[in-house]
RNA sequence: GGCGCGGUAGCCAAGUGGUAAGGCAAAGGUCUGCAAAACCUUUAUUCGUCGGUUCGAUCCCGACCCGCGCCUCCA
């Protein structure tokens, strides 16, 4: 069956295609560049990424933006208490979180967008709604008027025409003339950085960055605009406004929000002590993979459960897939074709596939791959399974790893050699052949403390790393 | 209070109007010189509670209880 997505627009699951042509015009939020990204991100980027890894895989071709925060409240605040200027500050922080995408696998868009490179349009932008008479300005800042917009809360489902008619209480006292009306442009205060523009000395608001970027790469109305769950109000409904306002087309056709994470069932924060960055855990000897494993694992849509068990949960999982792949590469079978067990594969595939094209049922597509080993284990086990059937097998797997990203371990410094392990292997194997077991098991001791584990097979001597 | 999501075995977690996927853990077994590793088998009469609709509900409807998110910055 197609590519169905759940749009928050909507709220249906909707099958998905691109508007025009092949290519999925997707734009989704970025980090804000003050801090170490921590898992709770990375399960929105890792949510990100399999979407990305799906589309190509129903044969579309993408062009994703994503943006980088670079200049925000947080972002001033830390800076001047470092001493350091913005660009010195977010340069860190953008820099490591490339790097812990890197280390989990996830993808490049094919654009990231940093905002302050985008001053002039933003400042252009929101010098065409105020054209449009939908800004005003108190005290040297620009607001968008909600007021303008008369579906404001589309997205969100919330409605907002009551407030909006009664709220207006006190205009003088405040600085917005609606609660709800939010900064396009905000003024600096004391020995915070600005820009100049014609809106004044000031910096951009965060909304607005996202409109403007978004529009100026991939068009007026976006195949996909996805996110965390809790960017649904007001961030996007407010990129709604100010890009609907600007172009009079719908500003994304479809919605994607994930779910939030919580940390051993309780809502992740740096005073419960349960605050994971992705730093943290690599260095507690977590493998990027397993943490990529479980982030993915979990469906989108619905809360997860981050827990150090299941972690560990997810690094036997790997392991398993890993074993399975390395008994189809190495394992001898006997020739010929197992025709019973070639239709096995094409059906584990085709669950695998049909899970992910709805709505990205990580959980169901995982059951598929795990079906398939065991079944695959047995025709093994029972000498059933043929030479002819390992590329199907291993094409499967290719097919689950072009998507979860799992089965290569990440690299580990130093260790023997492939060259040395295969010396020490077969001089045990010697050992063996001479029953001279003291020597065989010092040897498998040595390897084992090197962390290389040794498997005695029907097919020979297997070893791989812990 | 409004909007949204969820409560399924020890843990993580799919799913369906017709009687519960998968992973981890646990128990048993196969293999082995012994191990290790690997593999296999078993493991929810039951899906938050109480009503209703139905021949039949975990899945639909209603009420209630509990958890989480958003409503101010937040993935």
């Amino acid at each position: 069956m197609a590519l169905r997505f759940y749009n928050t627009l909507s709220q249906q699951v909707e099958v998905f295609t691109p508007a025009s042509e092949n290519t999925v015009r997707m734009y989704t939020c970025g980090p804000t560049v003050y801090d170490f990204a921590h898992i709770g991100n990375f399960r929105t980027f890792t949510f990100v990424d399999l979407l990305r890894k799906c589309l190509r895989a129903n044969g579309f071709q993408l062009n994703h933006v994503m943006n980088i925060t670079d200049v925000d409240d947080k972002i001033i605040r830390n800076a001047v208490a470092a001493h350091q200027s913005l660009a010195e500050y977010t340069k860190i922080y953008t820099e490591a979180f490339l790097e812990d995408c890197a280390a989990l696998r996830l993808e490049r868009p094919e654009r990231l967008a940093p905002a302050t490179e985008h001053i002039p349009e933003m400042v252009a932008a929101i010098e065409q709604l105020g054209a449009g008479h939908h800004t005003y300005s108190t005290e040297g800042s620009t607001y968008f008027k909600i007021a303008t917009f008369p579906t404001y809360g589309k997205l969100s489902h919330n409605d907002f025409s009551g407030n909006l008619a009664g709220a207006r209480v006190d205009v003088d006292e405040y600085e917005k003339a609606d609660a709800r009306d939010f900064a396009l442009w905000k003024t600096p205060k004391e020995d915070e950085p600005f820009w100049e523009s014609a809106l004044g000395p000031g910096r951009p608001g965060w909304h607005i960055e996202c409109s403007v970027m978004a529009i100026k790469y991939l068009g007026e109305t976006l195949d996909i605009h996805a996110g965390g769950v809790d960017l649904i109000f007001p961030h996007h409904e407010n990129e709604i406004a100010q890009s609907e306002s600007l172009t009079g087309k719908p500003f994304s056709r479809f919605w994607l929000h994930a779910e939030f994470l919580m940390v051993e069932g309780q809502k992740m924060s740096k005073s419960l002590g349960n605050y994971y960055t992705l730093r943290d855990l690599v260095a507690k000897g977590h493998a990027p993979e397993s943490i990529r494993y479980l982030l993915a694992s979990v469906p989108y849509r619905r809360a997860l459960n981050f827990t150090l068990d299941g972690l560990k949960s997810a690094a036997i999982a790997i392991h398993r897939l890993r074993n399975f792949k390395l008994r189809l590469e190495t394992d001898r079978f006997a020739e010929g074709l197992n025709q019973q067990l070639l239709a096995r594969t094409a059906q584990a595939s085709e669950a695998f596939t049909e899970s992910l094209n709805d709505d990205l049922n990580t959980a169901e597509a995982l059951a598929a791959v795990f079906e398939f080993v065991r079944d695959a284990n047995s025709a093994m086990d029972a000498g059933e399974f043929r030479a002819g059937n390992a590329p199907a097998g291993l094409a499967f797997l290719g097919l689950f790893d072009s998507i979860f990203k799992v089965l290569e371990p990440s690299a580990t410094a130093g260790g023997l050699s492939d060259a040395g392990i295969e010396a020490l292997i077969a001089e045990r194997t010697a050992a063996k052949k001479a029953r001279d077991f003291g020597l065989s098991d010092r040897i498998r001791d040595q390897l084992m403390e090197q962390g290389i584990i040794l498997e005695d097979t029907k097919s020979g001597v297997r070893w791989k790393r812990k």
